[in-house]
Formats: structure tokens, C-alpha cells, sequence
DNA sequence: ATTGAAAGTGGTCCGGT
DNA sequence: ACCGGACCACTTTCAAT
């Protein structure tokens, strides 16, 4: 990844609808060679997909948290039953497998608070290998893209 | 919002660099139609922006981690500080604003171990607010877009 | 609010360097 | 590896419904 594909890759991650036209002018070169190199890092897989910035609350889902569990047995059997199962519900935006006293971070988007007790004490204590549940509300959440630079060649 | 912004919606979350015309195909109405809901989506600020999902170990920073961070006092001045300072660092990929035992959740994506050594031990407590850092190493990192429904209309 | 058609613009391929 | 040009597909506007 040279500088070059950097500059492409930054130039996408602010706006993935850039045209070609658009990134190669902005970078410096014909718009056949940005295409080429945009296609490349598809293909090698730098480039995994691009997506769209929802607001959250437009869309009827106002409410976030985070919340933190520790599942038992922490064998993998278990923390991977459980990471499929929690990252296929509709409540689901984010989950994150971590170490510390926790196993998982799950981040997820519901209507109203109700909706969020519901999800906990309904859902979650479904799962018979759920042996402890922090709920933390999310005031505010920023995502900010990747600074990427070039790792050389 | 009706069923047609739905559809647009989750037919570009799937593929931000989807053409017009395919998304018109995809819900059944004319690539106009498309054009003008997309742009008003837009405007609304339902849609608010687009970006690349880029591979973090393919651009050198395989190491991703989330460090709960308590700060002191916790008042709006610090708090909105802190939040502002946090999110301009370049290891910062993304920040939770929470309630619960902690303040913040800060994800953070650097090249190795030692660089997150140095963010949390050099950077981190640089900051006479932060009153507790507890790190958490991410092992995995899923991301799911929000199922978009129609809210009427 | 949605459409089809027209005009403009950009994506994409390829042959040359 | 990069470019320029040709071709064709797509975006975008607009008058009509």
C-alpha cells in the first residue's frame, strides 16, 4: 500500500459515493488509474464494503446502549454460540469480543427505554450460558474513520 | 418515511456505491424516483453521509481495543473537554459517551501491543480528568447495520 | 409524487507508453 | 504502472400526468 492507495482510501472513506472522476482529480491521476487501484484494493480486500451513515433516531431507533456480559462456561463453544446468536437479533448494531472481566460488548439501537429492559431481561436471559449483564446507556456515540497512511510497498 | 425510503435505505446500507439505477430496479420505481427520494433522504438528514469499510490490519493497525475511562469531576465542562480532546487522536476510531461505572468507552485501532501500552500509560493520563482506565483488548469487531423500517408517514 | 425522455456526465475498457 | 481517448451506461433535469 503505497501513498497513493492511501490517498484513494481517504478520499472514499469520507464520501463512499465519490465519483471516480472526482477521487483520481483529487489524488492526481487519470481516472482510469484510480479506478484500477480502487479495484485492486477491492480485490485484495482493504476495501470490505461500503455503507451508508443512518441517523439512528431518524429511523425510530433513538435509544443506544452498550451492554456488557460475561458468559460460563468462557469456552469457546460458548462465547461463539452466543456471539452468532446475539449478532443475528434486530436490537443488534455492534458487538465486540474482549478480554477483561467481561467477554462481550453488545451495542444495540431500540425504539425507548422500554424496548432496551425488554431486550435485556427478556432476550438475553434466554440464553442459559449468560451468567452476568451490565447495561450502560449511550449518550453519545462518534465514530471516527481510520487516519491511514501508507505502509510502504 | 414510507416503505420506498425504507427500501432505498437498505438497499444502499448493503452497497453505499450502488448505482441509481440499480437501486431504483431493486425497490421498482423509475431511477427519477430514486434520485429525488435519495436526495430528500438526504436533506432530511436521515442519510448522513458514507463510508469505505476498510480493513484495520490491512492498513497496519491489527490491534483494537476499548478502554473505560472515568473522569473527575464528572461535569458537563469535563466531560465535553475530554470528549473533544479523545476523538481528534489518531488511535481513535471511535467514542461512547455512557452512563454506569464509567464516563466514556474510547475504541481504539494501533499497530501493535506497545502502541497501546503508550496510548493508555502516555497519552491517556496526560489528562488531569481521567480519574480510572480500565483496557479491554478487542478480539473481534462486528458491526451490523440497523434492519431500517418504514415509520409511517 | 412519479414518470419517460433528453442532455450531460462519468464509468470502463483498451491500446500505447 | 500510468495514461488518453472512445464507447457506452448512468445521472440528472424537466415537462407532463
Amino acid at each position: 500500500m503505497d501513498e497513493l492507495d492511501a490517498a484513494i482510501l481517504r478520499s472514499l472513506q469520507s464520501d463512499a459515493r465519490r465519483s471516480n472522476r472526482d477521487v483520481a482529480a483529487e489524488v492526481g491521476v487519470a481516472p482510469s488509474t484510480a479506478l484500477e487501484r480502487t479495484r485492486l484494493l477491492r480485490d485484495r480486500g482493504v476495501i470490505r464494503g461500503s455503507t451508508l451513515e443512518v441517523d439512528l433516531a431518524a429511523v425510530g431507533r433513538p435509544v443506544q446502549a452498550l451492554i456488557a456480559i460475561r458468559v460460563r462456561p468462557p469456552s469457546r463453544r460458548a462465547i461463539e454460540a452466543f456471539r452468532d446468536w446475539v449478532q443475528a437479533l434486530p436490537e443488534t448494531i455492534g458487538l465486540f469480543v474482549v478480554s477483561g472481566a467481561e467477554d462481550f460488548l453488545v451495542h444495540v439501537a431500540v425504539a425507548d427505554n422500554e424496548a432496551l429492559y425488554a431486550f435485556v431481561i427478556d432476550r438475553l436471559t434466554q440464553r442459559p450460558e449468560v451468567a452476568d449483564v451490565r447495561t450502560s446507556v449511550v449518550y453519545e456515540h462518534l465514530r471516527r474513520p481510520p487516519r491511514i497512511e501508507a505502509t510502504d510497498r
